[in-house]
RNA sequence: GCGCGAGUAGCUCAGCUGGAUAGAGCGUCGGCCUCCGGAGCCGAAGGUCGUGGGUUCGAAUCCCGCCUCGCGCACCA
């Protein structure tokens, strides 16, 4: 799909604003692997009880408690594992610790209704129902804050997403990156970290040379003067269109005699020494192509913070003092006139060369700006950084982490994170989209979204994890009907909405407590409740893991789950208490899906 | 050849960092329904989790070998 891509970003930085900061609610001492803040009432009691009792049993100090929830709704609650990680330690067996664990639970300090053991050696606690709805009022009572988590305590983090080159348009394979890129980003800000997102730019070195080269040859095309397109240029349309308005604007005859000399340097296969006018070329054409990317960002609905330019690594002398860094902290050697970094002294399989031979033009390689770029997040205080990239670029990852470890400045080893994503496919019409590398004919982001909107394109790119190839459906993305995912999670927010609109409840003015909603008693209430409640939980593991795909399945299941509520029950009609309580679930249902779809980027109508 | 990723139902994919009988959607088969807002709902069939070992109370998940597919392996970016 993409090949020549990634590569990094447009001017304007901005203050490193954040945006969708929410009030941090705290996370439980170490209740679960990771926390349920909404359930945290009950199962810290209950995690203290258990811990009581297992001190009673004479477990070792410091044993961990591992409460979860089972997979299957049928056995319960909540589960915990203990009894059989303490099989080896108390030299008993499983079942025996986990009966004696039950006999010594006090079940009212607990806050469970019921324990039971089941299976090899499992514990197995449920909730009264009530108490189990008790948690939506809290969403309901805190719509903006639910899901919001504190993991990140306030700390910095980079998100380097998309850094396409200036060369060409931004396709499918941009977009994939820009969906995720911002999912990451907003995933991050969710749970209390301060994010920014930057797009790195390189607007310097071979490629950049190739575009100018390549849209040389098309301004004498057009004017009539006998050019071909370089090796290794660019042939899209998008060539000619730079070309036309360069054109008429400054189409006089100096510019053309200098065109003319020119073409015939290319031709001959040397530098055309009008540099001037290459150059002039070159800042057009760039100017014009990140132009065009931040049009497409910007119908993306993605923001970016800070644009980097890697031409103002070189302006600045970040690129010649990272080079004298190196080579103070005695890494590099010199070999067939070319300046090396021993990368294998960092886990590479080979060393890197820094620095091109004369013949070669003499030139940093790419990855020299690519160092001295990530040492600037480092000074800016990022003390994390997340790259997502392209698995085409996996290369870059040991590169640029030797390249830091090679400076000896204290950066750790594994700077950068990275997520690498693997290729797209769109299908169209019930065929894949070829594109053609030669004809520099693609699929655009600016495509998608003309073929089937915004969210549809942000959930289609998010719905797989970043590791499966991804196969991008135009057919089913375009469909108005249940079958598109997209379409199915609207419609469920749309309709607990309705609920609202045709019984003239002001959703935003609803407020709850534990006693409202003793009346969701209805098995489909339960699970929806329980979906529901999972939601900060799987924010939260969602965040860490760098993973926007759960909340992309969490949505398409909880949307199930409220659509068949709603066909099985009503609302609006029934008598107060139930009617009372029903409301409250379908706006904390309707709060957890449109806050779902926030992190994805994607909007929640009120009505479709 | 080396590195990274993937291999789970007919198809497209989940599987929450080692848990109980491996799940969903679509498709197939059988039945029900027409209600705040739109053909939705219930059930069934369908699996040696690529494969062979290993680790342990327990493996789709962790380790090793092999097979298949994708991507990468520049003095390009």
């Amino acid at each position: 799909m993409h090949r020549r891509r990634r590569r990094r970003g447009p001017p304007t930085p901005g203050p490193p604003a954040t945006r969708n900061r929410r009030s941090p609610p705290r996370r439980p001492a170490r209740a679960t692997r990771d926390g349920r803040p909404e359930r945290r009432v009950s199962t810290d009691a209950l995690q203290r009880e258990i811990a009581r009792a297992l001190a009673a049993l004479g477990a070792p100090e410091g044993t961990s408690i591992v409460l979860e929830r089972p997979r299957d709704p049928g056995f319960g609650d909540w589960t915990t594992n203990v009894a059989m990680t303490l099989a080896k330690p108390l030299g008993r067996k499983p079942r025996d610790i986990a009966t004696e664990l039950v006999g010594t639970l006090d079940l009212v300090a607990a806050g469970v209704a019921r324990a039971e053991i089941a299976g090899p050696g499992f514990v197995n606690f449920r909730l009264d129902p009530g108490a189990q709805a008790a948690g939506i009022t809290q969403v309901v009572n805190a719509p903006g804050t639910f899901g919001t988590g504190n993991a990140g305590a306030g700390r910095q983090v980079n998100v380097e997403f998309v850094s396409a080159n200036p060369t060409g348009p931004l396709h499918a394979g941009h977009g994939r990156q820009a969906a995720l890129g911002d999912a990451i980003a907003t995933l991050l800000e969710w749970t209390g970290w301060r994010v920014s997102r930057e797009f790195y730019y390189n607007d310097g070195g071979g490629q950049i040379e190739n575009l100018a080269r390549s849209v040389w040859a098309r301004l004498a095309q057009q004017m009539g003067i006998d050019a071909t397109i370089p090796e290794g240029g660019y042939n899209g349309e998008y060539i000619n269109e730079i070309a036309a308005a360069i054109l008429a604007d400054r189409g006089s005859e100096l510019v053309r005699s200098t065109i003319e000399e020119g073409a015939r340097a290319i031709a001959a296969g040397q530098r055309p020494h009008e540099a001037g006018l290459l150059d002039r070329l070159r800042v057009e054409a760039v100017r014009a192509l990140r132009r065009e990317q931040d049009l497409d960002m910007q119908a993306f609905g993605v923001r970016f913070d800070t644009y980097f330019l890697e031409s103002s690594l070189y302006r600045d002398g970040q690129v010649d003092r990272t080079v004298a860094a190196l080579r103070k902290a005695g890494h590099t050697f010199e070999q067939d006139g070319a300046l090396f970094l021993r990368t294998t002294d960092f886990g590479d399989d080979k060393d890197r060369v820094m620095r091109k031979s004369g013949l070669k033009g003499g030139e940093y390689t790419y990855f020299v700006p690519d160092v001295a770029y990530h040492v600037t997040k480092w000074e800016r205080g990022f003390t994390r950084a997340i790259n997502v990239q392209g698995a085409d670029h996996h290369s870059t990852v040991t590169r640029v982490r030797a390249g830091l470890q090679a400076l000896e400045m204290g950066i750790p080893k594994g700077y950068p994170d990275f997520v690498l994503h693997q290729m797209v496919t769109v299908m169209k019409g019930g065929e894949e989209v070829k594109i053609s590398k030669r004809s520099g004919s693609y699929v655009t982001v600016r495509d998608l979204i003309e073929w089937v909107g915004r969210d549809a394109v942000r959930y289609f790119f998010l719905m797989r994890k970043g590791d499966s190839q991804l196969v991008f459906d135009v057919d089913l993305a375009r469909q108005q009907n249940e079958e598109n995912p997209v379409y199915y999670i609207q419609m469920a927010h749309a309709r607990m909405c309705g609920i609202f609109r045709v019984g003239e409840v002001d959703r935003e003015q609803l407020r709850a407590t534990g006693a409202d909603v003793l009346a969701l008693v209805e098995p489909e209430e339960q699970l929806l409740v329980k979906a529901i409640l999972d939601f900060p939980a799987l924010v939260a593991g969602a965040a860490e893991a760098l993973e926007p795909h759960r909340i992309a399945n969490w949505l398409l299941e909880t949307a199930r789950l409220a659509h068949t509520w709603y066909h099985k029950h009503h609302v609006l009609g029934e008598p107060e208490p139930v009617m009372r309580a029903r409301l409250v679930l379908a706006r904390a249902a309707q709060v957890a899906l449109r806050n779902g779809l926030a992190i994805l980027g994607i909007s929640a109508p009120e009505r479709m």
